[in-house]
Parts: structure tokens; C-alpha cells; sequence
RNA sequence: GGCCUCAUCGUCUAGCGGUCUAGGACACCAGGUUCUCAUCCUGGUAACUUGGGUUCGAGUCCCAAUGAGGUCACCA
């Protein structure tokens, strides 16, 4: 059987999204899952959107999702392979060089001329374009949807392949990289699939075989619509310093897009590569849902030791936090935090001190209070101040958190009393007093 | 507007002609554990877009309508 070999090709030109993100785990699982190739490959065919340091963003973040590529390129080294399949084209009759403008698609809108007026010029030099047959059916049938898709070549317009700064468009790279590149399977973004006949074209009139080609689904908005980067952030890096882990990432990504048969919802990198299968892909758009994207970070937070938390909890600690401090608390609100950007809503008390309005306090606060400053004074166990006065538990309690803590709902009272300190606590709660 | 794709609980989905009185997860609701919140454990509410076919039989196949998404650049 045919090696597989699939290529995970994101373009320099922002911060990854996480609909490419998840492209990439696909056709990483579908390539390592029959021990095949995963390619990376960076098209950076467009130097005026070409953003700073965006190649090393994008390694640094393949990497950290534990990815690693077979083979590595980066189309602006190739321009002499797309130069020459492009005047291979024109001397074959299936491209025509031309020098009109660039069309302007925001300000023509939708467009209805198909075919390009240079096309019979005979001009010898400017950007050069397909020749689109007319009324001819082109047709390939799409391993993710798993149905036929066909054309008629008269709703296909004259593609530009090669630009005329000597960069190929990605219709001319994509064809002539995949086949260079022996990629077996094609997977890309549901919204190249109408321009799958241009690439059939070309594939055809180079001579070469078609490879497996499948469109994913894109992941909407819940307000309808794609993901856009200004409704929340779906930027992995906007993500990722929200304090979102990349095991949860990678897990609600997956999931979103693909099924396994039996209903699992836990993976890892490892099973996903293990239980996939093409057949799991769905064919429908998924909504990003941020609650179960919450449901697993919490989940995997959980699973991670108290000593590997204190180091991912770093960057979200409050100004001069001590690492001795830190590593008492964690285990206090490891099964409270969703996210890492949590430690502060949950933890920022024992750093600074609660502005604590008497409103959330019981009638018999002063009472509790007092007792409460005689039991700390007298290292007595906070435990026994109710039963010895007749309290009720919670009532006790409560007016203890709310003067420690300025909130109704905390971490563990007595646990972070003791962790505060004997001085920080009685002075929170005579503060209360006064 | 042309072309293309899609359509099961609020959301992610299982289902690939009879085993569906439609299963799981998130969210939600209720109960238990508990000093609050949370974790954890129990239980519950909730869906096959509509209309035609095909068939002994349709969530599952076909067609249409409707709805949703994509695309129509010398951007990817």
C-alpha cells in the first residue's frame, strides 16, 4: 500500500486560529495513525499579509502540541518550481499571460465574468492564468464528505496562478507542492472546496495524479457565522494565555469535527492517532463551545500534579507571590480553577487584603468574630468555636470567609486561615471589627 | 445573485433499513457528600427541519422546499 503522507500548510499571516490548529491534528492523526508522513509546510506566497516572525509562531506552536513534521518547506524558496510549471501551462495551451489589474473584490463584489479578457492577446510576459475549457464537467469525489462533488468548468473563472511579482497563488503552489511533496491526502478548510475545480484543472493539464483530496467542516461562532477573532478569542495564542492547556485545547479541538465510534470524549495526542478513522469526520459545521471547552481544561487541570501546577500557575500569579505560599494553595483550588487565569479570583485574597463589605455578614458576625480572634490567639482549633458556643456551623463560618476573605464563596476557611498566618488573619478580622 | 456543502437534544455527537419506547458528553435542573463555592457520586428535563416518494418497514435511501455555512481577488 501507498505510504501516507499528509502536510499541514498554514500561511504566516496572523496568529493561528484554531480551526487551522485542528486541520493540523487531523492530518497529523490520519498520516501517523498508518505510520505515514506529516509534512509542514509554510505558504508564504503572500509577502504584502506576511506577518513578523510568523514561521517561528508557527513551529513554536506545532511543537508545543507535540506535533513533530517529517519533512519541513517553505514555499518562497520554491519560486523556480512554480515558474516552470506555470509556463508549462502557457506552452501547453492551458494559460495565457496577462497584464490587466488586479481585481478589487471589495469593491466589485461578487464577480460574473468567468473569463479573463488577456485570454487571447498572445501577450509573452505579466501575471499568467488559467485557460478554464468551457462547458466541460470536472469532478473528484471528497474522502471527508465521502460523496461526489462535480463542476461545470463554465462556473470556473480564470484563475490567477502565477502573480506578476514571480509569487505563485496558492492554486498554482498547492498542486504543484502536493504533488512534488508526494502528499497522498489532502486535507483543508471547508472553504476551499469551491475552488477545488481550478486545482483539478491544473492537476490535469500537468500531467499529474490526483491526490485524496477532503474539506473539513469550519467551527461558527455561537453568534452565527465563522469564528471571527473579535468575538472572543480563538486565537491558540489568545487561548493559551487565558489560561487554557494545551491537552484541552488539542481534546475539545478534535472533538469538534470528529467522533470516535464509541462515544469517548478523553484523548490524548497518542489515542487520537491510535482510535482515528475517517469515517468519525462530520460533515456539519460545529458551534465553538466554550462551556465544554472549560469542562475539559478544568478536567485536565485536575489531572496534573500539584508541584507541574505551580509552574503552569506562573504566569497568572498577582505581583511578588512567593513559590512557598503558592504551592500551599494549589492544592486548595485545584478542583475550583477552569482556567490557570483563575488563581487570581480564587487566591487574590491571600495577597491582598479583601475590601469585605458588611452587607455579606450574618447578624451575629461580631460574636463569631470574636470568638474567632480568641481561638487564633490561643492556637485553638477554629473547629471547636461552635460546638463550645452554640454557633451554627455554617453561620460561623460564613462570617469567618466573608471577614478573611471579602467573598461568600472561597477555598476552605480554616486551610486558608492557616495559610494566611496567625498575624494576616487577626488582623483582617479585627479590621472587621473595629 | 450564481455555484458548492450541510441538516439528530441548547451545544458537541452515536446511529450507517428492523435491536430507536433514539444512546453518550457539556450545559441546565433535582438529590447526596460538604463550613461556602467547587470537585465527586445519583437521578432528571431535552432532539430525528418540513413535505413528498422508495420499501413489508425510514432518523437511516431518493427528490423538493426551508434553513444554515462557504465561495465568486495578481489573499490564503
Amino acid at each position: 500500500m501507498k505510504k501516507i503522507r499528509t502536510r499541514f500548510a498554514p500561511s504566516p499571516t496572523g496568529s493561528m486560529h484554531i480551526g487551522n490548529l485542528r486541520t493540523a491534528f487531523y492530518a497529523y492523526a490520519l498520516a501517523k495513525h498508518e505510520d505515514g508522513e506529516f509534512i509542514l509546510r509554510v505558504e508564504d506566497t503572500d509577502k504584502k499579509r506576511e506577518v513578523e516572525g510568523g514561521v517561528a509562531d508557527i513551529k513554536d506552536l506545532v511543537t508545543l502540541f507535540g506535533l513533530k513534521w517529517d519533512e519541513f518547506y517553505i514555499q518562497s524558496e520554491r519560486l523556480a518550481l512554480y515558474k516552470k510549471a506555470a509556463e508549462d501551462l502557457v506552452k501547453s495551451g492551458h494559460a495565457f499571460y496577462c497584464q490587466c489589474e488586479a481585481k478589487n473584490a471589495k469593491r466589485e463584489g461578487f464577480s460574473s465574468d468567468k473569463r479573463d479578457r488577456c485570454r487571447d492577446k498572445g501577450l509573452t510576459s505579466g501575471a499568467i492564468k488559467l485557460k478554464v475549457p468551457e462547458n466541460e464537467t470536472v469532478k473528484f469525489r471528497d474522502f471527508v464528505l465521502r460523496e461526489e462533488v462535480s463542476w461545470n468548468t463554465n462556473v470556473v473563472f480564470d484563475a490567477t496562478l502565477l502573480k506578476s511579482d514571480g509569487f505563485p497563488t496558492y492554486h498554482l503552489a498547492v498542486v504543484v507542492d502536493d504533488h512534488d511533496m508526494s502528499i497522498s491526502h489532502v486535507l483543508r478548510g471547508h472553504d476551499w472546496l469551491p475552488s477545488t475545480p481550478i486545482h483539478l484543472l491544473v492537476y490535469k493539464y500537468l500531467g499529474y495524479e490526483v491526490p485524496e483530496i477532503g474539506h473539513l467542516t469550519d467551527i461558527l461562532d455561537p453568534e452565527g457565522g465563522k469564528l471571527s477573532k473579535r468575538k472572543g478569542s480563538t486565537s491558540v495564542r489568545g487561548l493559551l494565555s487565558e489560561g487554557y492547556l494545551p491537552e484541552a485545547i488539542f481534546n475539545f479541538v478534535i472533538l469538534a469535527g470528529w467522533a470516535p465510534k464509541d462515544n469517548r470524549e478523553l484523548f490524548t495526542l497518542e489515542d487520537f492517532v491510535k482510535n482515528f478513522d475517517i469515517s468519525g469526520f462530520q460533515k456539519s459545521n460545529p458551534i465553538f463551545n466554550r462551556e465544554k471547552l472549560d469542562w475539559f481544561n478544568g478536567h485536565y487541570i485536575r489531572q496534573k500534579s500539584d508541584s507541574e501546577l505551580l509552574d503552569l500557575f506562573d504566569r497568572f500569579l498577582p505581583e511578588g507571590a512567593d513559590a512557598v505560599k503558592v504551592k500551599e494553595i494549589i492544592p486548595l483550588i485545584k478542583d475550583r480553577v477552569k482556567k490557570l487565569s483563575d488563581f487570581g479570583p480564587f487566591a487574590g485574597f491571600f495577597f491582598e487584603s479583601p475590601k469585605v463589605d458588611k452587607k455579606l455578614l450574618g447578624k451575629n458576625y461580631r460574636d463569631h468574630l470574636k470568638k474567632a480572634v480568641e481561638a487564633i490567639e490561643k492556637n485553638i482549633s477554629l473547629d471547636r468555636v461552635p460546638e463550645e458556643n452554640s454557633y451554627k456551623i455554617g453561620d460561623f463560618f460564613m462570617d469567618l470567609r466573608v471577614a478573611i476573605t471579602g467573598s461568600r464563596f472561597t477555598p476552605p476557611i480554616n486551610e486558608s486561615v492557616k495559610i494566611l498566618g496567625k498575624e494576616e488573619s487577626l488582623r483582617r478580622l479585627r479590621e472587621v471589627l473595629e
